[in-house]
RNA sequence: GGGGGAAUUCCCGAGUGGCCAAAGGGGGCAGACUGUAAAUCUGUUGUCAGUGACUUCGGUGGUUCGAAUCCACCUUCCCCCA
């Protein structure tokens, strides 16, 4: 199986520029393609998933990366698919963000002795002398063609600024350049990306007379049509610090039946053979999937040995209560009043709960259990004692807390 | 530049002087059922406090015994005309 079949076998190609030339130039391992990351926030999130698998795909068939931190893109922001302007961010913050994905990206692809590079498009688009710029790129833009284009739509009822109008001359440019100085020939991005990166191939053809490609990847959404990696609680990050391995582990653990497969098959590099065989699977039985695929990722994110962390402290957890690796706090013996702490209290210093009165109306429906006992009233008290050996709360059905002094 | 409209609690969206911490839906949280799934049903969903208090309806002032609701100014957004 040829890399270009395994991509579209695994569901991951939406949109190309021409599959012929784009099937012929990734199994040569002749394109030089790139991947834009825009760094609105300080990690990457799992939303940025799918670029970066690709990326890995392609490598390994001997393709070359370019990963491209949208310093300067960032500047602008992208309205593609957004309701409303994205907050103007810092020149200081983008750098700093920039920083941080580019530790990130390096899990995924190997930029050991000139295998791949990292560029920031600041470099080139800060200098840009606006004039020069309008005589020189925008002359090849048709307002008509970009008031139709797909991204601007939603945007179109909500009111455009100019300054996000400009994006996709910026992203247009950046593959010209990368196009020129590096030899790229094929842009990739999500398919939301699909109108600024023909404005990309358009900018090479008609300033260059060269033809460039672009692909696209399918959207990959779940079951119930809401984008991967969304949380009530916000992002679903790579960082460690601000989605621990278990936490992430769990987010893959919980999926959708419906969606472990097509996760397996879009996201893991688990050889489609094996994901072919799970397609009998049903019932519970797919849990056993909904732990490979977690297993899968956080190793591919963290390390195997988080991983195995990971799942281990899972398995305890939920089939033994076993206290071992659980998410944990020491409590601090200033917050005790008369050798005791109240449950209320103890909750809200596990950062269990946000305010008294969720906490007071969580344990009044009976969600809490302290050390496998349910806890019926908010004045419960846990003892120092207790709290000296360790007690295990449980907050609902599946988060399990260590506290201990 | 001229004219018209809008801003409500996490989101959408009612509310046009006291009965409004504010309908309804979504989402979230919890309970039942389960497989750490989905669907379904039930409860709950500003903060603090055991009958209550406090903060919230774009911002700042004002009218009033009393305002999310009325007035003035400001900010932002949308629509029509130029």
């Amino acid at each position: 199986m040829t890399v270009w079949e395994e991509l579209k076998a695994r569901g991951l190609i939406a949109q190309t520029t021409g599959e012929d030339s784009v099937r012929e130039l990734v199994e040569a391992g002749k394109a030089v393609f790139y991947i834009g990351f825009d760094p609105t926030a300080d990690s990457l999130h799992v939303g940025h998933f799918l670029p970066l698998i690709l990326m890995r795909h392609l490598q390994k068939a001997g393709n070359f990366p370019i990963a491209l931190i949208g310093g300067g893109t960032t500047m602008v922001g992208d309205p593609s698919g957004r309701a409303d302007l994205r907050q103007m961010m810092t020149a200081e913050r983008i750098a700093e963000n920039a920083e941080k994905f580019k530790a990130q990206i390096g899990k995924f692809i190997d930029f050991s002795e000139k295998r791949a590079l990292m560029l920031n498009n600041a470099d080139w688009l800060l200098p840009l002398n606006y004039v020069e710029f309008l005589r020189d790129v925008g002359v090849h833009f048709s307002v008509n063609r970009m008031l139709t284009a797909e991204c601007f739509k939603t945007r179109m009822e909500h009111g455009l600024s100019f300054l996000e109008f400009n994006y996709m001359l910026m992203q247009s440019y950046d593959f010209y350049v990368l196009h020129e100085q590096y030899g790229c020939n094929l842009q990739c991005g999500g398919d939301d990306q699909w109108s600024n990166m023909l404005g990309g191939t358009e900018l090479i053809r008609r300033k260059a007379g060269h033809d460039a490609n672009a692909l696209t990847l399918t959207l990959l959404l779940t079951s119930e049509g809401k984008k991967m990696g969304k949380t009530a609680k916000g992002a679903v990050w790579l960082d460690p610090a601000k989605t621990t391995p278990y936490e992430f582990y769990q987010y893959f653990r919980n999926v959708n039946d419906a969606d472990v497969l097509k996760f397996l098959r879009m996201l893991t590099f688990v050889p489609l053979a094996e994901i072919a065989e799970m397609e009998a699977w049903e019932g519970a039985q797919l849990n056993a999937a909904k732990e490979r695929l977690a297993y899968e990722l956080t190793a591919l994110v963290h390390s195997p040995e988080e991983a195995e962390r990971a799942r281990e402290a899972t398995r305890a957890i939920f089939s033994t209560g076993s206290a071992e690796n659980m998410p944990s706090t020491t409590i601090d013996a200033s917050a005790l009043t008369d050798g005791a702490l109240g449950i209320v209290d103890l909750l809200m210093l596990c950062k269990l709960t946000p305010s008294r009165g969720e906490t007071r109306r969580l344990i009044e429906q009976g969600g809490v259990e302290v050390s496998d006992v349910k806890v019926d009233s908010f004045t419960h008290m846990i003892s120092e004692a207790e709290l000296r050996t360790g007690v295990v709360i449980k907050k609902g059905k599946k988060t399990f807390h260590r506290a201990s002094l």
